[in-house]
DNA sequence: ACTCTCAACTTATTCGGACAAGTGGACGAG
DNA sequence: CTCGTCCACTTGTCCGAATAAGTTGAGAGT
């Protein structure tokens, strides 16, 4: 039953490999594809292929009758926080929830729901806490489509976070997400929870299943005084 | 002088014209890589690389035994709106300059450009309108090593915008851009040239060449009320 | 009606061979 | 010294053959 992984993706490990651990540097170039041949003890396509898929990546760059050039882990939008993301998998601690119940989706929410206005949809509202201080107003709203059976409308903490839930419980996979960013004013209600009127970073996410139905909508109320955000984007 | 494209980007072509005209639709099974040797003339090889790559670029789903399914057209970080790279891309009215020379960098900007603080840099300072609103004001700090010879610090506007103009005359190449937002208040000075003391999304970008040197920062502020920004990134 | 087997179909991987096309350096001729 | 040619090296593309492995549906047997 021993799992061995196909030799191309094997190739493109121990390249990998070799250039996280800093034996390839960036700007140094590759063996050719003849010594990897020989090296690896495989056929010369199987390198190409490792070779040309790691490229695609952005590990190396390949260059006609020049060789294949390191250019180092490459940047990945992976690689930036996604507010909402966080909130949809983060653990709820003991105290967070602020409500959890049925309610009448809001114009707005509707809208990215895809149900009509007022159309009773499940809402959960929790406070974010860094180092005590509190950090974010989160809100998340659910079709009740997708909340009957879950404990989404119930004010125990979600331990495990409300993606694993929804997965565990209605088999629910998250495909995509829409994320829109803005600034403004707070809310009264904000304000008081936030402790502070300053300017918010507005966060509004949909959440989309493989087929592009809407799954959620998360909103979040980001003091601009303790939030950034940070992201890094290729640029041809 | 003919340029013919390989065949695996030709066939590759095809299907993504399939795919946008409708005849393939999202969840239809493409026809087997036998059925594409026989209709396309190529071979084997060559149908399994454009598949493979269309699928490693999220056109299309292949399943082991079963088929190749469309998705549809990806879902690309590139098609989100950078608003640095824009400001840094878009050509200048006569007008738009309002500040263009040589001042010392303060201390957040300095430390973005690897320079001490104070050492002198050119700024560029704008404003952009949509419909005649006043939507922006555009900050742009440049190394003295690379503005020197270029138009940067004088008043005239660049046609061509700002990239354009540093790339003909200084050969400088974009490589990746660090984004930053936050939400803060404006400064007297921008509530003055805005027109408004709401909130404001604050972008501050550097950009960087393919060595990892910093070229430039972009200071961007957006009135919260006229700006959102949206990004679609996939969740595995 | 249900279950199992097999055949036809599908994708996944690997290999080797061949030709095309680009790069860079060495060597020889002018 | 300069320039052109040639050679060794490099990646780029394409093909066919083979084996492996997964899926599905039809037919036969219980």
């Amino acid at each position: 039953m021993d799992f061995a992984p196909p030799k191309y993706a094997q190739v493109m490990r121990t390249i990998q490999d070799r250039i996280e651990s800093g034996e390839y540097a960036p700007g140094d170039m590759l063996p050719s594809e003849t010594q990897l041949v020989r090296e690896l003890g495989v056929g010369r396509t199987t390198v190409v292929r490792a070779l040309q898929t790691l490229a695609m990546q952005g590990w190396i760059e390949r260059e006609h009758g020049r060789g294949s050039f390191v250019k180092g882990r490459p940047q990945s939008a992976a690689d930036r926080v996604r507010p909402s993301l966080t909130t949809a998998e983060h653990g709820e601690s003991p105290d967070a929830v602020l409500e959890a119940g049925r309610v009448p989706a809001p114009r707005h929410i509707a809208r990215l729901l895809g149900v009509a206005e007022k159309t009773p949809v499940v809402v959960r509202k929790r406070l974010a806490r860094q180092a005590d201080v509190i950090s974010a107003v989160e809100t998340v709203w659910v079709p009740l489509e997708h909340a009957l059976g879950t404990d989404l409308d119930k004010p125990e903490p979600l331990r495990r976070g409300i993606r694993q839930h929804l997965q565990a419980v209605k088999h629910l996979r998250f495909d995509h997400i829409t994320e829109r960013i803005n600034a403004r004013p707070p809310t009264e209600e904000e304000a008081e929870l936030l402790g502070s009127s300053g300017p918010l970073l507005g966060v509004l996410a949909t959440v989309h299943d493989p087929a592009g139905n809407a799954l959620m909508v998360i909103s979040l109320a980001l003091p601009g005084s303790l939030h950034e955000l940070e992201d890094v984007f290729k640029v041809s």
